[in-house]
DNA sequence: GATAGTTTTGGGAACGTTCCCAAAACTATG
DNA sequence: CATAGTTTTGGGAACGTTCCCAAAACTATC
């Protein structure tokens, strides 16, 4: 109280309205002066608001962290908390123990005002919990249930694109490498991959869809099992899988568009440097994690909002791993 | 107070001695039933502490941020707050602005109970400002002031292994891709580098010293820069670079290890399928991570701890991008 | 210049803990 | 069974804010 009274510092930090331009300026110059910051902890005992975001990560998902999916994630989630003066609190689990020790504290909802899970597995036990609990949350990654808010890509598009592409270059034989069988996005993908098929009247060879974990080492494995049944053309699931199986296919001299065509799914940068280069889907990891938290803020700020459920486009991002319709023509 | 009394349910659930055990058993079965947990800002309001911990990602390090290093990292910090009960918050920037506008309130230091920083970068401006301002901190990476305490991995060690593991082979004319200069684990390598040359006796040889800033795709162009040098082996800073560096030797048809070695460093998964498989120096990322948050404990819980400066070793991994001995003796 | 109305300010209570000290309840001893 | 000593318990104060309401200070009107 260096140059008046209490509450009216309060009033002045808040800048709530009826507070006399001429104490506003005093006031706020000290503030500036003493280089006076509020307790947060004290101000949330009595707002209830912590302003800190949860970022849960849950043990299924965990094994993907090491994808390159989620520093891009993580970035846009950052970027977002930062524009609107939030923090971001990191849950990683390693272990089921771990998992069942956390759970409570997350669901006890006194750490954060709201909560981003990365609930991108079938049948996720995280979601069902958060929604009895009403901890205000959003799901990366689509949910069945109506009541949940989720931001995700629109994965069956992008992989009917991606085949689409495949179909209409000419070939013949397509195959997949998808991700885990478990994984929603995966599924996803692997659902655009059959539609695509079905809508042009191709059939469905089982032989020729095999599972990743979405992982370049994965990817590499997923190809050599592939390869007896000669694909045409190969898409992958995600660009970490088909850098994998490009190199797989190098090992085995086939030269790729030639013998075997390939596409991926993300657009991350080593596809740019891939021989050949990588056609791909290109999905926006970074804007997924801005608009996550930008959603989430929104449900906080108006409990009556209705779920929000939102699906970002994929942009298919032609390269040379794909041959070019002349060159199909030709050949 | 379904039981009893106040400040004994409070001595109950930090099991402070001297509480009789029958009210004991009483009261954590009521916290039990009622699924009671104590509100954190009210603790912390008290104690003046938070139970958290903040990993600040400095702008200039911020795009290594989808570099596979720091998932692993983050993988160690998250597991051992998760084994002290200790909350992990987020600091990523994205620009100048955001950075000065979020370091005050790192530095005023009420949202957590110690950082640890990234502090990979030369000349880094806020290990200073947080020595200053007595805000406990970590640095992953090594810093001249006696006051900080670090944890690193021996940088200059490993790569001194790397480039002696080269010259034993019997290459003669060994090149570098470092990563940027202004990073500090990457002018360590590059003195290990160097300092393996020098004692052998070997020249230095200022065009087969490139740089890199760590990216896959900056190790492909690095190669290509380095080609027209002929050097017949490279210590590559980075497995993700030494991957893009393979790809630029593939797309000139130049035979690994036959024509050029290479050896990595990292061991990272991918490293394994490269073709061929890489060599490298493997460094204990996760437990980098680990120790991070231990040590940075060990300094809050006893204040007049001297700093620790800790410094783990790396490990020699050997692959095929380098050749054996007794190839190189036939040849 | 008194009155009513409006704007601005101040003080008490509350948020949910922990800490400290005093009170109460036990226990052992003569 | 009284006393001293020890263990256990309870209540007040404090942590640093915000919110609410009442008091004070202005402003306009007659």
């Amino acid at each position: 109280m260096a140059g008046v009274s209490r509450s009216t510092v309060s009033r002045v930090i808040n800048n709530q309205p009826g507070v006399k331009p001429e104490v506003q300026q005093r006031v706020s110059k000290i503030v500036a002066e003493t280089g006076y910051y509020p307790n947060p902890a004290a101000r949330s005992l009595v707002n209830h608001q912590t302003g800190i975001i949860g970022l849960v990560v849950p043990l299924q998902v965990q094994s993907l962290f090491v994808d390159p999916y989620f520093p891009r994630l993580i970035q846009g989630i950052t970027q977002a908390c930062n524009n609107h003066d939030y923090t971001l609190s990191l849950f990683l689990f390693h272990s089921d123990e771990e998992e069942s020790k956390l759970y409570p504290k997350i669901l006890r909802n006194q750490l954060f005002d709201g909560i981003i899970i990365t609930a991108t597995q079938v049948n996720d036990i995280l979601v069902p919990q958060l929604l009895a609990n009403k901890v205000p949350f959003i799901s990366v990654g689509r949910h069945e249930n109506s009541q949940v808010s989720f931001i995700d890509v629109d994965n069956v598009a992008g992989a009917y694109t991606a085949v689409i592409h495949l179909i209409r270059l000419g070939y013949q034989r397509i195959a997949t490498i998808a991700g885990p069988a478990k994984n929603l996005s995966a599924v996803d993908r692997l659902q655009g991959y059959l539609n695509a098929l079905r809508d042009r009247g191709y059939p469905i060879d089982n032989e020729l869809i095999v599972n990743g974990d979405f992982t370049e080492v994965s990817g590499y494995e997923a190809m050599q099992r592939l390869l007896p049944h000669k694909p045409e053309a190969v898409f992958v699931a995600s660009d970490a899988m088909a850098v994998g199986a490009l190199r797989a296919l190098q090992n085995g001299n086939i030269a790729v568009p030639n013998q075997i065509a390939l596409i991926g799914f993300d657009d991350f940068p080593p596809a740019t440097i891939a021989i050949p280069p990588l056609t791909t889907i290109r999905q926006p990891i970074k804007q997924v994690g801005i608009m996550a938290v930008e959603v989430l803020l929104d449900i906080l700020n108006d409990e009556t909002k209705q779920p929000q459920r939102i699906i970002l486009p994929t942009e298919l991002v032609i390269r040379d791993s794909c041959g070019s319709t002349i060159e199909r023509r030709r050949y």
